[in-house]
RNA sequence: GCCCCCGUAGCUCAGUGGAUAGAGCAUAGGAUUCCUAAUCCUUGUGCGCAGGUUCGAUUCCUGCCGGGGGCACCA
């Protein structure tokens, strides 16, 4: 709609410039918006106010003389001139029509964009070590990037969603020392646990489990090995944990990536030598570093240590080499904000690799603070006091979570109250937009037992014209307007916009639900009125699938 | 000390280079013989402070103040 507005404007300022009414044909850079007030019209331009230098006219005169060239159609009902020069189109109701067809045309379809052009995207999310459970600051990353993803991809986006697994390094042999020392114990010896193991209970079960399945003789094996053993079978438990809490939290990768893999297939080192020749990477103090500052970075980075030992640093310089060489021409990581400090330092290997900085980008997920009743939760892995993703999701349950995580920006941290999050009542607003649908499950069912209608057509609208109601109206400006809030959404990368769409479309549902009868007597406007509602149902059913929350039938 | 995020209504948060800054909760009152009251209607207060850019700043820039997080040859 914005696009004919735009066009029509274009128009009447070409013609008044080939009639000498404008002394220029330049039109610089204008919006048509939105305005807040709906005296203010449907649309708005400040084509007259951006005009005023060009054309040497005061914006108003500007205004006038455009207007005039506008010829009458029946979308615009009227055309104002307001405040220092905007340009207030108000449309016709009939203009408004059409998109309920639209939607029951386009169904699941409807909102999906082109603006991604096939542009293959990766998001990058959760990631996290598989040494414990997830907790709840994984969930919020989880339900971003899965969000993310399902968004950019309806957004006309080629998306891989994917989970790099950091199995290997210091945190997994800390893993089989942790496991190993509770196996000693169990078998009688008196260890000194250190504080910098994991110190969850989880810890104990794997060694119990370890112990039945391989006896006590196994406590007789050499540290190392038996370390090693512990720390594989671990892992291993822990990542099937952790994938089975992501599909119960409803998240789906499409590829778990390995780091280990990058180091057996020799990528860590090629990534190093590739550099080193380049004189990207250099010897300093018995180590290697990489040259990230001259790439905006506070200072260099080690990416192998005195010892030997290569850091993080250098296995993500071969990753994200890596995804761009699969062909992604966008790479965005999820990280929690914690590791913002990390941002310059890949952005620099990324860039020295040839690709632009724009071809990488990170969410910053601000941390969750986890209440209960309002009091704070410690939350500590180390410490082993933590809720986990898991117990949060049999809690409150899957939407609730997941609402919680998505209803505010990630720029900002979040109180997720678990009282809050459990109650089925007005104060948990994600049953306010689940509501409209199960709502307008029962409008239908009941249209359909009442018999009020023969046949009726849930595929297309009928006597469309008959939806005059205020509260009509503005349930189809805010409909047409879902396609517009997915590529926001999509291009701010910010999920909360489609929550804080769905939430607007709702609250104009309930309020239309309880000022005007669905069905009544008048069986054209019933029919008008059914494919309305059905109209948003499928709207909301959409949004909540971008958000990777249910849409039931019934509550 | 440096870096990142935040500072908008009593609380939790949306929002915008423009014309009268919104929602939920909380408070008080009201609505259901009728498609699910997990709903609706009515009722107040606000852009942390100071400069700058601009025709116009709550929005962009700088500084300050306040809150959170981060600054390893850790992960």
């Amino acid at each position: 709609m914005k696009d004919i507005i735009r066009k029509i404007v274009l128009d009447a300022a070409q013609k008044a410039f080939e009639t000498g009414e404008f002394p220029s044909d330049h039109v610089p850079e204008m919006e048509i918006e939105e305005p807040k007030h709906s005296s203010q019209g449907d649309f708005s331009t400040n084509f007259a106010m951006v005009s005023a230098s060009v054309q040497k006219m005061a914006p108003v005169k500007i205004a006038q003389r455009l207007v005039s060239f506008i010829p009458a159609t029946g979308l615009i009902e009227k055309i104002d001139i307001a405040g220092p020069g905007f340009i207030n189109f108000f449309l016709s109701n009939t203009a408004w029509h059409p998109v309920v067809n639209q939607i029951l045309e386009q169904d699941e379809a409807y909102g999906r964009s082109d603006m991604g052009k096939d542009a293959k995207v990766q998001v990058e999310f959760v990631s996290a070590n598989p040494t414990g459970p997830l907790h709840v600051g994984h969930g919020r990353g989880a339900a971003v990037g899965d969000s993310v993803g399902n968004i950019l991809s309806f957004a006309g986006f080629d998306v891989q969603k994917e989970y790099y697994i950091n199995d290997s390094g210091r945190q997994i042999r800390t893993l089989g020392t942790s496991v190993w020392l509770r196996l000693m114990e169990k078998s009688g010896q008196r260890i000194e646990f250190p504080d910098d193991c994991y110190q969850g209970d989880y810890i104990k079960d794997f060694a119990q489990q370890i112990l039945e399945k391989e006896g006590l003789e196994f406590v007789k094996k050499d540290a190392a090995e038996g370390i090693a053993v512990c720390a594989e079978f671990a892992a291993t438990k822990i990542l099937e944990g952790i994938k089975e809490d992501l599909i119960d939290f409803g998240v789906q990768f499409d590829h778990w990536f390995s780091e280990q893999s990058l180091y057996d297939s020799g990528r860590v080192q090629d990534a190093i030598d590739m550099f080193r020749k380049k004189e990207l990477i250099y010897e300093k103090d018995g180590a290697l570093w990489f040259k990230t500052q001259a790439f905006g970075d506070e200072k260099d980075r080690v990416v192998v240590r005195n010892n030997g030992l290569t850091t993080y640093f250098a296995s993500d310089i071969a990753y994200h080499r890596e995804k761009y060489e699969r062909g992604f021409d966008k790479v965005i990581d999820v990280w929690g904000a914690d590791h913002h400090g990390y941002i310059n330092r890949i952005n620099a290997s990324v860039v020295a690799s040839g690709r632009k900085s724009e071809q990488f980008e990170v969410i910053l997920v601000q941390l969750v603070n986890l209440l209960r009743d309002g009091k704070p939760f410690q939350m500590s892995t180390r410490a082993g006091e933590f809720v986990t993703l898991k117990d949060i999701v049999s809690e409150v349950g899957k939407d609730a979570a997941r609402f919680m995580f998505l209803s505010r920006s990630y720029d900002s941290g979040l109180d997720f109250d678990l009282e809050l999050a459990k109650k089925k009542n007005s104060e948990n607003p994600v049953y306010y937009v689940q509501y409209v649908h199960a709502r307008i499950t029962g409008i239908l069912l009941k249209a359909v037992e009442s018999q009020i209608i023969e046949d009726i057509d849930f595929n297309t609208g009928k006597h469309l014209e008959l939806l005059i109601e205020e509260e009509e109206i503005n349930l189809l400006k805010i409909l047409h307007s879902f396609g517009e809030q997915v590529e926001k959404s999509a291009s701010t990368l910010h999920p909360h916009v489609i929550f804080t769409y769905l939430m607007t479309l709702a609250a104009a549902f309930h309020g239309y639900y309880n000022k005007h009868k669905v069905i009544t007597d008048h069986v054209e406007q019933t029919q008008a009125r059914l494919s309305l509602v059905l109209g948003v149902k499928k709207v909301i059913r959409n949004g909540l699938r971008l958000l990777g929350i249910s849409a039931p039938e019934r509550m």
